[in-house]
DNA sequence: AACAGCCCCAACCGCGCTCAG
DNA sequence: GCTGAGCGCGGTTGGGGCTGT
């Protein structure tokens, strides 16, 4: 293999590949003590002949607390699926909403799994109403339509659920009800022509991506958006205009820095 | 038992962005 | 405004383990 400088490799011989139980104590025992930060100069102080970025992906993707390993679950297919139908291959994105989950671990499911499957929204929508269908219930307020019963369970629970988000809820009237002056169209925002088996928004701005992702996308992007549009000062429209002028990338980069610790869900 | 082919995932690579100087 | 170091992200690779013959 090439020799490459840092953000390729290193002249000077490095160690590579497969991390031994001995460069891993070292490197967490480091990290424990000085922080994550500063990887490039971190080898040398921490006693590790590898480079910096080496060190940072073996601590993101596999030393750091909080890592879940093992199986992923439906859930967290499911819900991979749809964010991957909503933001493309954006790994670090799709991670940020499945706690304990990597953006590589979860890249590399994809590739191996679910990439083969390559289930639309639609036709998962179609998988799971099946399977509640088979299990002959229909509870009152249960939106039979798109969303399974443990779903619906589960974004119940996130009215009590992260802080972030309840303080959005509160921000947006309270209850997760849209408020009347800032609520405003989420499909108007973007683009969603390329999800896979999207039509354009209906005129009454309920739209297609409402629908798919109705139970949790939809609330948490639109209450971060009513919550950013309830922070500005220069009065809601404004901002309003200015958001929904906003390009895909730079929106979604504003919403993670607001949403940056906010979860959907927390898997058992 | 031995070999080949396949699968999975940790790790590597290069590009692009951010920010301090 | 320019530049370079540092960092983060997404794509790709390669080696170990598993399975089939």
């Amino acid at each position: 293999m090439v020799k490459r400088s840092e953000s390729g490799g290193s002249k000077k011989s490095v160690n590579r590949g497969a991390w031994t139980a001995e460069e891993d104590e070292k490197l967490v025992n480091y990290v424990k003590v000085q922080g994550e930060k500063k990887w490039k100069a971190l080898p040398a102080k921490a006693g590790l002949n590898r480079c910096g970025k080496s060190c940072r992906l073996r601590w993101l993707n596999y030393l750091r607390p909080g890592i879940k390993r093992g199986n992923i679950s439906e859930d967290e297919e499911d819900l991979i699926i749809r964010l991957h139908n909503l933001l493309g291959n954006r790994w670090s994105l799709i991670a940020g909403r499945l706690p304990g989950r990597t953006d590589n671990e979860i890249k590399n499911h994809w590739n191996t799994h679910l990439s083969k499957k390559s289930l639309t929204i639609n036709e998962l929508n179609h998988k799971i109403n099946q399977k509640v269908e088979s299990c002959g219930e229909n509870k009152p307020g249960f939106p039979s339509s798109t969303v399974s019963e443990t779903k619906w369970v589960k974004s119940s629970r996130m009215e009590n659920g992260p802080k972030e988000l309840q303080n959005a809820q509160l921000a947006s009237g309270g209850e997760g009800a849209p408020h009347p002056e800032k609520d405003f169209d989420v499909d108007g925002l973007f683009d969603f022509s390329s999800v896979a088996g999207l039509s354009e928004p209906n005129p009454d701005g309920s739209g297609e991506f409402t629908e798919m992702l109705g139970f949790e996308f939809e609330g948490v992007y639109q209450n971060l958006l009513n919550a950013e549009l309830q922070g500005s000062d220069g009065g809601c429209s404004e901002r309003q205009i200015e958001l929904e002028q906003m390009d895909f990338d730079t929106l979604t980069r504003l919403l993670q820095r607001e949403d940056e610790d906010a979860v959907f869900f927390s898997f058992d």
